[in-house]
DNA sequence: CATAAATGCCACAGCAATGTGACAGAATAG
DNA sequence: CTATTCTGTCACATTGCTGTGGCATTTATG
């Protein structure tokens, strides 16, 4: 109980070596998931270029570290949303805008949201997304961009798989280039002339 | 050295209902592991309805196993190819008759083969079909079918993602008609008339 | 029905990963 | 420089899965 008696100056303040090993930890734990779900915390933290222990030191368990990468990347998605402002800018702009963000989330943050269904706060913030994209893809068909009478939920399941596609398979375009070959895809699709 | 001595009739034969169960073993086993593929064998068992010792008693280890998936799968995926005649028939129909088969492989096998690159059998055969698909989709441009000028690979990684895709989410629909909705996304997009 | 095949169940060893404790040493902030 | 924070390392208990052996029981097949 001394502790609450300690001025501001006495308690030591965050260091910023623990951030960005932090950060690492978050990032390569993120792109080692993605390629492999059972990815051990050993491997992670080695590759992160920290020891096992430290991990276990901001994270109370294996579940603690996967919510807060699952969360860094539910939020992500949040504000690449917002800066794409689904719901009032024109259809055809927002959705390049949205699409280029998501393709940096998705470099940065490659995990699957599917596979963090466990975590309440998080599933709602997902689902919350989902219902705005779908919002948004509903617009985009009322204005005439997107064809209508298509399978229910085709539209809103193939353009996640795009971006998430073109993120991979393609690393040497920029985001906007990216988005180019995702919404001209999206669109027109591939044939020829 | 006496059993060389035994007849067939002595040699007792396989019975009916132990090639059942193997067939839900790599049935089920495929199915659960499409979903996580961390799944442990005492589980694929129970879920086969089948002991965790009779798993083991058809195959040595956990990689003998999933080989055995991932052949059926590669063997599938063989045949589809074959059927659809990808060499010879006019581009629209192998591409219409390719994507069909797919559809019921991946229904049946939804393991991602990706994960299986450590057996060089299986691996390679999965080469030969890539490579098959690949010359096809190449002749899909020369004869005017898809657009040329995409980005290297693009086409070759997008097909496979739409059939998958719409194994998946679209399993009330026949094989012919997902892959209706394959080939008019793939060629047409969905932008609207 | 009688034989051979196949399965279910119990038990056990080995291994890899999780999670925790303690302590000495390195790095940072004031 | 000094106090504090952070890290690395050795050690340890625990858990879940793999892989194996044995034996009684069930089931298909001729």
């Amino acid at each position: 109980m001394s502790q609450a008696a300690h001025s501001a100056t006495t308690l030591g303040a965050v260091r910023a070596d623990a951030v960005r090993n932090l950060e690492a930890v978050l990032t390569t734990g993120a792109r080692m998931l993605a390629a492999d779900p059972g990815a051990s915390i050993a491997s992670i933290a080695t590759e992160a270029g920290v020891d096992r222990r430290t991990v276990y030191r901001r994270f109370a368990s294996r579940e603690e570290l996967l919510t807060a990468i699952y969360e860094s990347r539910v939020t992500a998605i949040e504000r690449a949303i917002e800066d794409a402002r689904l719901r009032e800018a024109p259809v055809a702009v927002a959705l390049h805008r949205y699409v280029e963000n998501i393709i940096a989330v998705n470099r940065t943050w490659p995990v699957d949201l599917a596979r963090m269904l466990s975590d309440d706060a998080i599933r709602r913030r997902r689902d919350a997304c989902v219902t705005e994209v779908d919002d948004f893809l509903r617009r985009a068909t009322d204005e005439g961009l997107l064809r209508p009478g298509l399978p229910a939920g085709w539209a809103s399941a193939l353009l996640p798989q795009l971006m998430h596609l073109v993120s991979r398979q393609l690393p040497e375009l920029s985001p906007a280039q990216a988005a180019d070959v995702v919404v001209d895809t999206l669109l027109n699709g591939l044939r020829a002339s």
